[in-house]
DNA sequence: ACTGGGATGTTTCACGTGAAACATCCCAGC
DNA sequence: GCTGGGATGTTTCACGTGAAACATCCCAGT
């Protein structure tokens, strides 16, 4: 099964996708291009493409109203329905020449079964720069649910490692408000996944905004430690004086910097020395 | 100087360059479209952009050859040359189209200065994400010598901070081979920037590729210690057996991970304590 | 029931990037 | 000559990303 699409999803048909839409689609699927009414055209349902950036959209509308549809639109038939075409890809050019008033659009009607179709318009939709993580993950969950494909497959297809793609697909487990902040880019990738582990994600997700939580605090928030229900600090940004003391302590005592990274109960001592007797004097002393 | 220039480098004269070219052009600049031979158009020759994508260019010459060129170039006139204009935009349109072997290619001319078109042409290019550091940095560089801009104007209307702008710029010092291997993706932007403090640029390059040098053993590489002239060992990759042997004594002792990472004459000790009665006990001897 | 292999879940951190911080230079004004 | 401010040069490292490494689950075969 994954064999079998991965020929189909390299070079050629991401073009199919792209610019060139109109010319693969015309010496492939041979329809070629024609003009059909907009309202003859629907968006693919499951498309998951949601939302559209409002300022390329308004530039693309204007064009539009100025030049008309310059690239065409790749439809299939609707089973069972006349005068109707679903989108399998240019749906933003579709809305934007709704908004434009456009009478007529320019389209390329291929034989795609169903299966093809919209495996193609996944699979070019979550390679898109502009999605966000979430969106990305649904395309991954289509590809898997609905087509049968891995993780691993999909890295192929993808060029993103396994894990990348196990780690985006997590992120639609985060609760409401967690997910909306990932999806308007509130919180990153990182943090949004970090939250995974932590008992309250979307309490979490308000401090990484509000006090510029890393990733790395949040990854330490959501340690096994974090169970024992302790009101965590963040760790990163406020030593405690004690810690801080002993660093002081223990760097005039040996002349050199020290510091120590506390972690609930562990941590690390880190002693910079300058010189190898530095070193040496250091050895000294840990070896008595 | 540069606030004169900012309010033209927004939102709508980004628009000029991309595709909404025909639009900004034909309503501010009031030429309209028309179709020039092809043999009219000559490139800018000091446009930064030398290279082009190879994979990009091959498609984009078979969609104009079964479609023509769908949006214009932006030029103007050669000043005091008849049937001649410099493309501001649209080179690789330009290059495609004469790939396809296309007599006729439609045009926006516009009523640019001098420096207007090149400044105009000269930002979008910088902007670009396919331009590799070496371009960005001879653009920032004409933008600075030829419109007299500082780092701080370029950062403010490219959006990136100056010393971002300072650390490209300095890209174009680096020797032949180390730039090269820049211009060709064989290494990293942080990779050469980390060689100007190297004595062998060059040799190191060939290193960072052929043993996978970071850019952490490079900017290590570089500094002042390694004017001692001493060969310098791969201080990341390779822990010499006595700093081993060092670990391991040391660990046995204190029952605690012990990491040494050595520095020419300095360095870091590293001790993980896993509880608090390991980090009183490694105190105790510190302070004994 | 056990084992092995494939698939998925999760944690952790090395990496190059981008910029803060620091250093130095240049020039005008006093 | 000194000072202050602006401009440029340089180093260093915190950051989020992407993936290695590890953990766990599932299923088929013996």
């Amino acid at each position: 099964m994954a064999e079998d699409n991965k020929p189909r999803l390299g070079r050629g048909l991401a073009a199919l996708l792209g610019d060139a839409a109109e010319e693969s689609g015309a010496s492939e699927r041979g329809r070629g291009q024609r003009r059909v009414p907009i309202e003859f055209l629907r968006p693919n349902p499951r498309n998951p493409r949601k939302s559209f950036d409002e300022s390329d959209l308004t530039d693309l509308t204007d064009s539009i109203r100025e030049r008309g549809v310059l690239q065409p639109i790749l439809v299939r038939p609707v089973p069972n329905v006349s005068d109707a075409f679903e989108i399998i890809a240019g749906e933003r050019r579709w809305r934007a020449a709704q908004r434009a008033g456009v009478h007529d659009v320019p389209v390329v009607v291929i034989e795609a079964t169903d299966r093809d179709a919209l495996e193609i318009a996944i699979v070019e939709n979550v390679q898109r720069s502009d999605l966000n993580p979430l969106e990305e993950a649904v395309g991954y969950d289509r590809l898997m649910t609905d087509f049968g494909h891995t993780q691993l497959d999909l890295s192929k297809i993808i060029g993103k490692s396994r894990s990348h793609i196990a780690n985006t697909l997590r992120l639609l487990k985060l609760p409401d408000t967690a997910k909306a902040m990932l999806a308007d880019g509130r919180i990153s990738a990182g943090h949004a996944r970090a939250l995974l582990a932590v008992q309250d994600p979307d309490g979490v997700a308000q401090r990484i905004v509000e006090q510029g939580l890393t990733v790395r605090d949040v990854e330490r928030l959501g340690q096994p430690v974090a169970d024992q229900g302790v009101k965590q600090p963040k760790v990163t940004a406020e030593k405690d004086a004690d810690t801080r003391a002993l660093e002081k302590t223990l760097g005039d005592i040996l002349g050199m910097i020290v510091q120590i990274k506390h972690r609930g109960e562990s941590g690390e001592v880190l002693i910079r020395y300058q010189d190898l007797e530095q070193l040496e004097s250091l050895c000294h002393r840990l070896q008595s």
